[in-house]
RNA sequence: GCGGAUGUAGUUCAAUGGUAGAACUUCAGCCUUCCAAGCUGACUACGUGGGUUCGAUUCCCAUCAUCCGCUCCA
């Protein structure tokens, strides 16, 4: 782990996975394009979870809601209350406190914070003298409330009465869809909803790359399951989401999973589960696993007055579900494997730059390429059949060497050569990323080789 | 948002109050024919806007962006 994040930022920028939004306008702060690579190696961790938590479980469905919701929907999940945090600003050091922990931690604990306005707990501060944490001056901003959601406006006009806001997360949208989809799809409990789609919150400190930004895109599963069961599928949820990246090749001993403390749960949440990746700036959440109870059905029951409550066929017996929510960010899993497929292998002459992508994430499953430009038309037929089975590079410009180094550094797996013989003997050679070993196959064999070596 | 630093080709660096030079990359051609070879040529930059000045990439201001802290959590 000694490459320098700067290097990994700098190659996914040059080889065309990310590029800076907006770039020939100045760019915007924090936006993020991704590229042709960023975009294929995007779609492939995709399918990589709709395949392993839909696709093969016989408990999922995927569903795609509106980014635009009912803002009712926001006071019921608690989102317009909570998602905003009163900060003060100390003058003297310049350093940021939110105003309810100062009391928090000033009253140790004797006064509830939460439960007061913003005018109140300002009016407390300054009546109990409570100082900057960091330097000891009295001396604060006034509060401001940072509200994490995006808002705009529905219609042309801009009234208040039409505000309405980006979805700061997809759960919401399998909240409000329980009974349809447990209705229509017919699904028992236990059950999940999953969904892949973007959300956005106004962060107050984005960074790290593509790491935290404003507009991001997550992988929710809302997994419903008895009361009582809930610990149970916890467990169950944080193996399964830790196999899921060592399958696709992520080291383990970059892993680790860190149980939330009491007092940094959420609001909804009586157990969370952080899985944590070691990145270039240390240890920093992907994946979060929390036991959100019946709290969300509970509270759109209540505020929609649509009942929420399952009827187990079997019992007889009427509940509210609990949930258990696997919820990862994409950004991250996508800045995850590139930085954990980095290397710069040193060789006896030189350095070769490899991404050790596993084959189903690699961008391009294969490049063909000619040895000579005479041999263009069979590798172009080669390519041809490929191409109808999995996204393939073609390559015939510059040394065999060069070509395979350039394959290398974009984590294609396999590059196969037509060279002198193919015409006679139908054969291709196939040289491997990883290894750099080669082998003859048959081209008629190839589409089919190609396919299984990159399964997941 | 606040404080500090930074901003020259795609990348890494250079020079200069008189409008910029290299290496690597990319592209074309020659050569080569299984692991970054060589030769020839080509493309491409002073973040943006304003000010000072006869003249600014260079000095000043603003703005935008990036990095580090304050933060938060997918």
């Amino acid at each position: 782990m000694d490459i320098k994040f700067e290097t990994i930022v700098n190659h996914a920028k040059s080889s065309g996975f990310v590029y800076q939004g907006s770039e020939i306008y100045g760019g915007l702060a924090n936006t993020w394009d991704f590229g042709p690579l960023g975009t294929l190696l995007k779609e492939n961790i995709k399918n990589a979870w709709r395949q392993k938590f839909i696709q093969e479980s016989s408990h999922n469905v995927e569903i795609q809601s509106a980014i635009l919701m009912n803002p009712k929907v926001w006071q019921a999940s608690g989102h317009l209350a909570t998602f905003s945090d009163p900060l003060m600003d100390c003058k003297k050091c310049k350093t940021r406190h939110r105003a309810d922990k100062l009391i928090d931690t000033f009253m140790e604990g004797k006064v509830n914070a939460s439960k007061m306005t913003q005018s109140e707990m300002q009016v407390f501060i300054k009546e109990n003298n409570i100082g900057c944490p960091n330097c000891g001056a009295h001396d604060f901003t006034d509060i401001r409330q940072f509200n994490l959601m995006f808002k705009t406006f529905q219609g042309v006009v801009e009234d208040a009465k039409n505000a309405i806001y980006l979805r700061p997360e997809t759960a919401q949208g399998m909240f409000v869809n329980f009974k349809n989809v447990q209705r229509t799809s017919r699904k028992k409990v236990p059950f999940g909803i999953g969904q892949i789609g973007k959300s956005f919150r106004n962060e107050i400190t984005p960074g790290n790359f593509i790491f935290r930004t404003r507009e991001f895109e997550q992988m929710e599963l809302e997994f419903f399951c008895k009361p009582g069961t809930d610990m149970e599928w916890y467990g169950y949820w944080k193996d399964f989401c830790m196999n899921w990246l060592t399958s696709l090749n992520v080291k383990a001993e970059n892993l680790q999973l860190r149980e939330h403390d009491p007092e940094e749960l959420s609001h909804y949440s009586t157990g969370t589960s952080d899985i944590e990746y070691r990145f270039p700036w240390g240890f920093d959440e992907i994946w979060g696993i929390a036991d959100r109870t019946d709290y969300d059905l509970k509270q759109h029951q209540s505020h929609s007055g649509s009942n929420m409550e399952y009827l187990d066929p079997a019992t007889n017996e009427r509940y509210i579900p609990y949930c258990v929510e696997p919820a990862v960010g994409i950004e991250r899993l996508f800045l995850t494997f590139l930085t954990d497929a980095y290397e710069e292998e040193v060789l006896e002459k030189d350095t070769r730059v490899v991404l050790h992508l596993h084959p189903y994430l690699a961008p391009f499953k294969a490049c063909v390429m000619p040895l000579s430009k005479q041999l263009s038309e069979q590798a172009d037929s080669v390519h041809a059949q490929l191409s109808k089975s999995f996204m393939v590079e073609y390559d015939e410009a510059g040394s065999i060497g060069k070509r395979y180094r350039r394959q290398d550094a974009i984590g294609t797996p396999f590059c196969i050569t037509v060279d002198f013989e193919s015409a006679n003997d139908q054969k291709v050679t196939v040289r491997h990323r990883d290894s750099m070993n080669q082998e003859r196959v048959a081209i008629a064999d190839l589409t089919e080789y190609i396919k299984k070596a990159v399964q997941f």
